[in-house]
DNA sequence: GCCATAGTTCGAAATATATCGTACAAGCGA
DNA sequence: TCGCTTGTACGATATATTTCGAACTATGGC
């Protein structure tokens, strides 16, 4: 569990930033993320099994849109929110305003 | 046939949007309507069975991205741009830009 | 080393989605 | 009205996705 794997930037398709952007849980976690900088996976869930945060993280980070780095028994997940600026212009911003 | 059901653009929710946009197929019938303006489903179609065109312009209309009108025998769609840029400023140019 | 904590992985069940063939409906022109 | 064209509706199948429990892994503190 030592490091993830994490698309390049250049490597992330606009279809699976979209098909990760589908699911309302999904999208409390963005929300979530964006408000608050960075976050660990328990302190996310809604009363979720981790075992479903887990999944939803792993999409979210398999799109390219969330990093996460152990730290120390936790691991902490944030917004990739420069690179994703860079690859796709405006497209993260437009996003958090429309599900605030 | 006659008329379609397009849900007002204030009950357009964000996450059918990234919904429709999570499909190859779909993300080239709105590359394309964005690049000619409107095109009946016939015209979009990439050798694909009528069923499945069909399908996916109602997914695209059910998340309020495509308007349709029946013109003629022919079904012609186009973006609800100004509508979607008002109801999610910025969003639809973003996504334009990262799928071009 | 042992235990607790934080997440991952696996497996299963329910639901949703994509795809396509066939049948149907609506408009247009002869 | 008949035939042609365009697209929808229905039904079936294959594949994905969501959800969750249970077992497992890694880290830190004692």
């Amino acid at each position: 569990m030592r490091s993830y794997k994490h698309p390049a930037i250049e490597d992330v398709r606009p279809e699976d930033i979209f098909h990760a952007l589908s699911d309302p849980v999904r999208l409390d976690i963005i929300r979530r993320l964006a408000a608050e900088g960075a976050a660990s996976c328990a302190a996310l869930d809604g009363g979720r099994p981790k075992s479903s945060m887990s999944h939803h993280f792993r999409v979210l980070r398999d799109a390219g849109l969330v990093h996460t780095r152990p730290e120390g028994v936790t691991h902490m997940n944030q917004l990739r929110r420069d690179e994703l600026a860079t690859r796709f212009p405006g497209l993260l911003d437009a996003v958090l305003a429309a599900i605030a």
